[in-house]
DNA sequence: GACAAGTTGAACAGGCGTGTTCGAGTTGTG
DNA sequence: CACAACTCGAACACGCCTGTTCAACTTGTC
């Protein structure tokens, strides 16, 4: 190999640029999925034309934030020991990635607008599969209710998510309570019914 | 009283197309809450002057349709006994306002953007009451539990009524299963918590 | 049937967002 | 230091949406 790699050699302020700006698209699409990209150069604080230097477009911004955080929210599943009691499994993946969570789901939904329908779906489709996964493992285990399905769950899940994280930007919600209420509340959703509540338990 | 009434005698024919806006402008916005105003008036088989005809400003036609459907659920919920075991209760709410919340949801959204928040909070300040207080009632009565705010349980509801919805529009959930559904997660998510599950109850 | 009420499409002005170009200035890197 | 890489603001064309006016047309109502 002649060339190392493919190194157009890009200057270190700019690719410092480029990360500043995929975490300001993050911040300020969480908060509204309809953000200008003048918005977004602004809260990175650079100007927008420097921002259509390292995005062609809106459309190409937005999904490299989406999976900036994607790669993020999977990284941090790799390293989780979902293995154990899915109980104690689900309560630590909602602690740990919560947040992440819902950026994803507010950028996601930021992306549905622009991007082709298809390249969602393969985008998140990975971290999607492991929360499956773990919902389906514990209704064979008996740990979850097995009368909905798991991907019902799943997106209950989600949709709890997306909206304690936006209750904590209207500020109906401290965020320290934020992850507890939420995993107590999932496990509850989860947790199984005992239909015959009569004295005799088969 | 010379005058019965201030009637500006409004032709039978406007009165109706007003309706069909109002219609329109609901499942318009249910759909996408930045539906234009093109989107609502052609939806509603309708010209787009005629539409300003009936409705100053896209503001006021949000306004409107929100009063409306925000009338609506107040009447059904009105009718409705919510008095009995609280877990019935909320069944029977969810079953029978589900659908009405959700749109409630999408078009509460779209009106954040173009409303003043106080005059939000006036609208629907009173259904919101309503379900707050038949959870904290199954609260206090112990159907219900205690270890997690009213509030946080009453934005669960919402959060997931607005995601099944959702999930209905995009076809991932058949609309006859939604309630049920709904229902089930919803109360799972209410039961209390026996911390002490040991062999020994109390 | 006559008249007013209502509807309609075309066309306009103003605002906002997207991408693009240009020329000048700044700063990293060899 | 010197050059290329990078940044920046101004300005432009384009498209979409809002709200308004106007002149013709249709339709309800008395």
């Amino acid at each position: 190999m002649s060339r190392p790699a493919v190194k157009p050699a890009r200057r270190a302020d700019a690719q410092h640029n480029a990360e500043k700006i995929l975490e300001a698209a993050v911040t300020c699409l969480s908060r509204n999925p309809d953000a200008s990209v003048s918005d977004i150069a602004h809260a990175a604080g650079v100007g927008r034309v420097t921002l259509y230097g390292h995005f062609p477009s809106r459309a190409d911004l937005i999904e490299a934030a989406l999976a900036r955080l994607l790669g993020q929210g999977d990284e941090v599943l790799e390293r989780l020991d979902l293995t154990g009691d899915p109980r104690e499994a689900l309560r630590v993946l909602i602690e740990s990635s919560w947040l992440l969570i819902a950026q994803a789901s507010a950028v996601l939904e930021a992306a549905q607008a622009v991007l082709p329908p298809g390249r969602l779906h393969d985008l998140h489709a990975k971290p999607e599969q492991r929360v499956g996964d773990l919902i389906g493992r514990g209704q064979a285990e008996g740990a979850f209710r097995r009368d909905l399905p798991a991907s019902w769950l799943a997106g209950v899940m989600h949709h709890i998510i997306k909206g304690a994280a936006a209750d904590v930007a209207d500020g109906r919600l401290d965020r320290t309570d934020a992850p507890r209420f939420i995993a107590e509340t999932v496990l509850g959703a989860c947790r199984p019914v005992d239909e015959e509540r009569g004295p005799a338990g088969h």
